[in-house]
DNA sequence: CTGGTTACTGACCGATCGGTCGGTCAGTCC
DNA sequence: GGACTGACCGACCGATCGGTCAGTAACCAG
């Protein structure tokens, strides 16, 4: 039905406003999210693009270049959605509670590159991709630790602990939030499945305050 | 060379004393942890087996129930595994200590199993698969939510916090630190990549005594 | 008008995929 | 010995995989 006489005049189109190699692009950004690379096929990934199989690799010369280009771009997009996280001003405890409920929401609106960065992490080969988001990643996480460790010299935070390993521990704790959110929905006794911000916010007071007996206030 | 006259005498040597079919499922899990469920071929699980595709087919009649069986044997061993983690007695932030790195060795020195169970909670999809895994993991996660809530009602850990936030995060932290710990090697100022155990310790830090700076003893 | 470039296509390729089939061989029971 | 069973195999199947290629339609430069 969309299907019209000449291949130009399709093109011409340009479904949805969308030129086809950024539709394309994304299209394959959702499908190698889902399935996985090994699990996604060139074909569905054109015809979800609305496209022919050849015109992807017209553009992309292999799946694997493909991947590539949709994993680059997927750290480009995670790198400056973290940018902003940190920047902020205001009381210690504020800003702690601040950082992890905007990490929290910006790893759950962007969940296709979430999905598609955690995915390549994982991997336990050392290939290029991986190199990608690798780079991304460390200097967030570097900003973070340079974060805690400045508060801690200002006697505003526990000097005893280790800046990375409380880095680590507040990211792993949204992290594994979001990779387990579905399942989270299933735990007995667990009320936090569908509020990800309230949650973002417990994990501070327990990683802020202790668990030790004398800090309930 | 292993290629003997007759079919039998190949079974009979039970190459490595191991009967195929164990043999056929210990392979098999490792290539579905390695590669994924579509990035695995029968003929390569075969392969490893030393055993031909059309016998796994004889004894698992598809790539799906060979799979379903990889993963239920998968979700006992992790289930076995857990079982005396918690299992202890002593002062209560030795027991925090003890759980955290037992927990860590646990999931280390079954990477394969761990893999799996890992990968099969993340699908979005509620398959048969998710759920056999799901029950292993709501049961365990309900026991150290329930060490932490009797804890907590003996006065020996901050009751104002929600215990089943804090069983979260210190699952998190060690899942996140096996499921990364590739990555972590190339962190800059990440003393801990091959050290889990000292890891898991400072987790504890952290979080029994909290980032606050009164509690710096 | 012409020639080159770019976006795009369907037809096609060899390889590999999951899965089937017919049959061999050894052990078991009667 | 004969009927039956279960483990095992090679040969083969249709479908799908990633990838190639010749060609076409639109655009732009001269």
């Amino acid at each position: 039905m969309a299907k019209v006489a000449t291949a130009h005049e399709t093109r011409a189109f340009e479904t949805d406003g969308i030129p086809a190699r950024e539709r394309l692009l994304a299209c394959a950004a959702s499908i190698f999210a889902k399935r996985g690379y090994a699990g996604a096929s060139m074909a569905e990934i054109a015809a979800e693009a609305d496209i022919s199989k050849s015109t992807v690799f017209h553009h992309f010369g292999s799946k694997r270049a493909l991947y590539l280009a949709v994993i680059e771009t997927a750290a480009q997009d995670f790198a400056a959605t973290l940018e902003t996280v940190l920047e902020k001003t205001g009381p210690l405890d504020e800003r702690l509670v601040d950082f992890q409920c905007q990490h929290m929401g910006h790893i759950l609106s962007n969940e296709l590159v979430t999905d598609l960065v955690l995915r390549e992490l994982q991997k336990s080969q050392s290939t290029e991709s991986v190199h990608l988001v690798r780079d991304v990643l460390s200097a967030n996480f570097m900003r973070l630790v340079d974060f805690i460790s400045e508060a801690q010299s200002q006697k505003l935070l526990n000097e005893a602990l280790d800046p990375s390993v409380a880095a680590l521990t507040l990211i792993s704790a949204n992290v594994f939030f979001f990779q387990h959110r579905k399942v989270l929905k299933h735990l007995p006794n667990f009320d936090y499945a569908d509020r990800p911000q309230p949650y973002a916010k417990a994990v501070i007071d327990v990683i802020f305050h202790g668990l030790d007996r004398d800090r309930s206030e």
